[in-house]
DNA sequence: CACGAAATGTGAATGGTGTTAACTTTAACT
DNA sequence: AGTTAAAGTTAACACCATTCACATTTCGTG
């Protein structure tokens, strides 16, 4: 009975098997131990005992596989965001409003801690490399393991419950996204990386704070705002004053 | 008269006058084009017509370079930040409460035009390259320049004009700073990267909007968080759950 | 079952990178 | 003027991504 399916788990000599996998799992753990930058594609052929050339039959480019990375993080994220939310479920008990706001925290707290364990797979996906697969996360709206997707659901939740007013929610995705994804930024590998652990997490729970806040908030800011922009010249706020130089 | 300074501003042969000026000025350029991660050591070498050891005289490293580069673009920030404030002086009346919203939203307008107009050496400051020239901006937190400083004289004053409570104020540097730096992010190299520039400047106004509400609310959204925590196991709030794999 | 075709891996080579070492030229200071 | 230190040069090393011609193995099909 020849096998159609190649099941040796060792493999002798020339075919590896399946390669692709194995090299995404070897380029996950060289990036996650020297980092994005430091990672290299002939180290993880080396690690593999295989000549360099042979990943380029599997990943066209360098960047392919960094993307092919990227999108399996993306995976990883949702399902642990899906396995927060389910794990919370038993303790959340019935009223509405408690229940929108810690399905909110606890995607949070996903996203959060997703960077704190992957930080170089997380920089991967929402940093300044990977070709751009970042921006991915705007487009695939109706995905599901999509941040940015997840986090409107929280906040649809926030509002259905009353928690939060609609005007309120129809602006709330980016500033609730951008200071969720800057704390993880600044904690990963910016001004807060060489905090331990719990210090990061209670910064977290204030960051979580504000944004919760600041929707509560919303139309009493906005009132406040439309104070401030008759006092200050038309187009004064939010605008890029001229002459910034080079 | 033998002149002791070197003036003669373009050098015949050998010797340059004034490399390390030279140097860091085209570095900064070919990094503004190629992006921090295409940025060559002999390329910036090459441009000014030197040998690339050349560079070794004056920067021990790559990276001593990058961090010069760095430590001239927080002084830059810095300036911008001044200038923007000085700019609105003469606009915002005489009401302390609006004067302190103005120079809290002028401030980060600053951070914000900061990463728009320079979006490589932004990077280079707060993102994950440069040896970790971003926690620098924790330490010297008496020196003016530091955007965190600025950040925090912006809060004082919203304190002192009695917009937000002094409880507010003693939590609001993490929340606002990461909210800043994460929409700065995200419009730089990340989610919003292709967006147009008045759709980006927009979103400031919705991420200052979140914080400034998220610091009026403070007190209102401790006391739900604290019935929040009664009807959630303890320690369920706000902690990394067990269990999250790698 | 055999045999050609397609998939997969190898070795050597190209051009780019950061960095160092030995050497040379210029400026600075007695 | 002559020594010394600064500042630049060339040549080299080790590493990197990528490619090309070639070798081997597996698969589909006669």
């Amino acid at each position: 009975m020849s096998e159609t399916v190649p099941l040796t788990s060792f493999r002798s000599q020339y075919h590896h098997g399946d390669l692709a996998q194995a090299l995404k799992r070897r380029a996950l753990e060289l990036m996650t131990i020297h980092g994005v930058e430091g990672f290299s594609m002939r180290q993880v052929a080396s690690a593999l005992g295989v000549a360099p050339s042979a990943m380029y039959r599997h990943f066209g480019d360098k960047s392919e596989l960094l993307n092919a990375l990227a999108h399996d993080g993306f995976e990883v994220m949702g399902a642990l965001w899906l396995q927060r939310l389910s794990q919370i479920e038993p303790h959340i008990g019935a009223n509405p409003a408690l229940r929108s706001v810690a399905r909110f925290s606890a995607g949070a707290d996903a996203y959060f801690q997703f960077g704190l364990d992957h930080p170089a797979l997380f920089q991967l996906m929402l940093g300044p490399f990977g070709t751009g697969s970042a921006s991915w996360v705007l487009q695939a709206t109706d995905m599901p393991s999509n941040p940015y997707y997840m986090l409107g659901q929280a906040l649809d939740g926030l509002c259905e419950a009353k928690v939060i007013s609609s005007s309120a929610r129809a602006k709330a995705e980016v500033g609730a996204f951008s200071a969720i994804h800057g704390l993880t930024c600044l904690a990963v590998s910016g001004v807060y990386k060489d905090l331990a652990p719990a210090q990061k997490w209670e910064q977290l729970e204030l960051v979580k704070s504000i944004i919760l806040g600041g929707l509560l908030a919303w139309d009493q800011v906005q009132a406040f705002k439309a104070g401030l922009g008759a006092a200050l010249a038309p187009g004064m706020l939010g605008s890029p004053l001229p002459g910034s130089g080079a």
